[in-house]
DNA sequence: CGCATTTGACCGGCGC
DNA sequence: GCGCCGGTCAAATGCG
């Protein structure tokens, strides 16, 4: 869950759309990429909160076989090829990282070698006609937590109150 | 020229 | 069996 305006949000990977449905759960419409990245199989969905236009919930699923943008055509190519999203815990499904994973050799976990666009987040002008003011300027946005609070991350209040 | 985005059509699963 | 809904494909178009 990221709090932008915009949908095609930079998290260090390439994506391509390849398609937008409109979903009944919500108002706006929801976009489906994937990544550019020919090995890479990884899709995520974008769709926006139905309360908080401001809110867009994206949804990874599949894990990158490489660490940030690393197309044969790139010119900054990084490609670290670490294989992770298999080495963290089991109860704890790699699609549910709302961004790269950061290495478990800690010490990263606050400075990710590719910090993920979750910067931008609270440098928002003013939204009007939105409800986000509620929201809390950052706990469970801003950084991940530990792995257990990484749950609580992507499976914000935001969410579990829109029982309708 | 190549790549990304857009958009309508098509397909499969699920509920009634 | 039919209709609805979500997800994907592919052609067309725009942009760098």
């Amino acid at each position: 869950m990221t709090k932008s305006e915009v949908d095609h949000l930079e998290d260090g990977y390439r994506w391509r759309k390849y398609g937008q449905k409109a979903v009944k759960n919500s108002p706006f419409p929801r976009s489906y990429y994937r990544c550019t990245n020919s090995k890479c199989t990884v899709k995520k969905r974008v769709e926006r909160s139905c309360e908080d236009s401001s809110v867009v919930i994206t949804t990874y699923e599949g894990q990158h076989c490489h660490h940030t943008v690393g197309f044969p055509r790139g010119g900054l190519t990084i490609a670290h090829e670490t294989s992770f999203g298999s080495q963290f815990s089991p109860q704890i499904p790699h699609f549910f990282y709302p961004d790269p994973p950061p290495p478990p050799t800690t010490t990263n976990n606050h400075n990710p070698p590719t910090p993920p666009i979750d910067q931008p987040l609270h440098h928002f002008p003013s939204t009007p006609s939105s409800t986000e003011q509620q929201e809390p300027p950052n706990s469970n946005l801003q950084q991940l937590p530990s792995n257990e609070g990484l749950l609580g991350a992507i499976v914000p209040h935001a969410m579990m109150r829109r029982t309708t």
